[in-house]
DNA sequence: CAGTCGTGGCA
DNA sequence: TTGCCAAGACT
């Protein structure tokens, strides 16, 4: 056992977090999910998905058993929804191979998908006790700062490093605290800004601390300028006030959820919305931009009221209408909830 | 390796 | 307001 780990785990018992919901009880399913939802994550956003989803999906069965409209419609809000299909692909592949169960073995629990080394770490340590170390942003950012590693975390040598230096630390007694621990320390003390040292257990050995360096570490990314795309969405409202959805397809940004029809320009739209329904009336919605991580979206909407289906495409999987009140029971990227939640009433007749 | 994949909070 | 980026994995 390490100073650094004996330090923490003396840290943890006193000022780690002891009542995440995760945490109680800690069984292997609540473990994994809540490793999944809190990738790139944070816990505060988590909190609310992760109970609402154990509520309706308490165990793996009835996950591998759910329709995985119901698995986006829990994971509806939270973001890289693939993360919510490779789950519902695991659990299913839980119980073709491991008998219902998550396998407690490295590489048959990496090799799930959505099981990456860290998240398998973290889940071997927490559910199971097993001394595997983790290698997640709070403990790159606690390492490179307590070790004093320059270059950016994404690059191979540094990464290697890190991994090197997590199991250095990782001890074989309360391995599972022990990764609570490190994780709580970056998450409530050794924060990207401002991090609270005075208050650290390890600030004595840390090297950051030492030569005044936390500001610069860790490296940050090198930034790139991100392109613009734009469409434009089709709301095709029918005088019941239902709205036309779309599935989207496997690939891409918000695979599987239920979407507007879109169009590359206004003309484009009024072929679209013609083709998918008779339309007597149209105006244009404020347009607005949503942000992702490689690119901005400027997504232009335009309301067609008083639209019925057409009849060649009303009866299709991947196209439903829906009352505005039934959304909340679908997968809908949040622009596109927000948008529908917000729209204008219809005009009187 | 470098790009893909969401969303919300905060400096 | 704008930019950064958080409990990463996959291709």
């Amino acid at each position: 056992m390490t100073s650094f780990a004996n330090a923490l785990l003396a840290w943890f018992d006193r000022h780690g977090r002891h009542d995440l919901p995760w945490q109680h009880p800690r069984d292997a399913y609540r473990v994994w999910l809540s490793e999944i939802m809190l990738q790139q994550t944070q816990v505060a956003t988590v909190i609310p998905y992760f109970q609402r989803f154990v509520t309706r999906l308490p165990g793996l069965r009835e996950l591998a058993d759910a329709e995985e409209d119901v698995v986006l419609a829990l994971w509806s809000g939270l973001g890289y929804y693939r993360r919510a299909r490779f789950l519902h692909k695991a659990a299913q592949l839980c119980v073709e191979r491991h008998n219902g169960q998550l396998p407690s073995d490295f590489d048959a629990l990496a090799a799930l998908p959505g099981i990456g080394r860290s998240t398998a770490g973290a889940i071997l340590a927490q559910a199971y006790g097993l001394r595997y170390p983790i290698l997640d942003g709070n403990v790159k950012r606690v390492l490179t700062r307590f070790h004093g590693i320059f270059g950016h975390p994404g690059e191979r040598e540094v990464e290697k490093q890190l991994w090197l230096r997590a199991d250095e630390h990782t001890p074989a007694a309360r391995t599972a605290d022990y990764t609570q621990a490190i994780m709580d320390l970056g998450a409530t003390l050794c924060v990207r800004s401002r991090p609270l040292c005075a208050a650290c257990p390890v600030a004595g050995d840390c090297v950051a601390q030492r030569d005044n360096l936390t500001t610069q570490l860790p490296t940050p990314k090198p930034g790139k300028a991100i392109p613009t795309r734009s469409t434009v969405m089709l709301v095709l409202r029918d005088a019941e006030g239902r709205v036309l959805l779309q599935r989207r397809g496997p690939q891409g940004v918000w695979s599987g959820l239920w979407s507007l029809p879109e169009a590359e320009d206004t003309d484009g739209a009024w072929r679209e919305a013609q083709l998918k329904a008779r339309i007597e009336d149209a105006q244009s919605l404020t347009p607005f931009v949503h942000v992702f991580s490689h690119y901005r979206l400027q997504i232009q909407p335009l309301l067609f009221d008083n639209a019925a289906p057409a009849h060649a495409i009303a009866d299709n999987a991947d196209l439903r209408w829906s009352a505005i009140a039934d959304l909340s029971a679908l997968g809908l990227p949040a622009p596109v909830r927000s948008l529908l939640l917000a729209l204008p009433e219809p005009a009187a007749p």
